[in-house]
DNA sequence: CGGCTGACTCTGG
DNA sequence: TCCAGAGCCAGCC
């Protein structure tokens, strides 16, 4: 069961619940062999089409990251974490303590 | 087949 | 509280 760690951590993102949000280091840890460098490179290869709630998906900060190309795709993404209950502060910091996901 | 790139994380100042 | 540097591995051309 290994056809690509890439395809893991789309699994473990895929189960992320609504209201959650889970760090690139939380996902990486949960995957077993991989790094979080390794879990932000695969989310960024997740097509905005795709049924991945990659919007739950941020950095250590709490914070949203963004590859780059000024596309604007950080302010969808906070919009959707705030359409499930997630409030950012003025910073655009994410409480982790609260919101982050524990896994099962 | 070889090399480059990339939504990260942590410690110290 | 904010800024900067170092470590790491898988996919793609």
């Amino acid at each position: 069961m290994n056809p690509t760690i890439y395809k893991q951590i789309y699994e473990i993102i895929r189960l992320i619940p609504s209201g959650k949000v889970a760090t690139y280091g939380q996902i990486s840890e949960i995957v077993g062999y991989c790094t979080a460098r390794m879990v932000g490179y695969a989310v960024s290869s997740i097509p905005l089409s795709s049924v991945i709630p990659w919007q739950r998906v941020i950095n250590y900060k709490g914070e949203i990251s963004l590859r780059s190309s000024g596309s604007g795709g950080e302010l969808v993404q906070q919009k959707l974490l705030e359409s499930e209950g997630v409030k950012s502060d003025q910073s655009g910091r994410t409480d982790l303590e609260q919101y982050r996901w524990e896994g099962e």
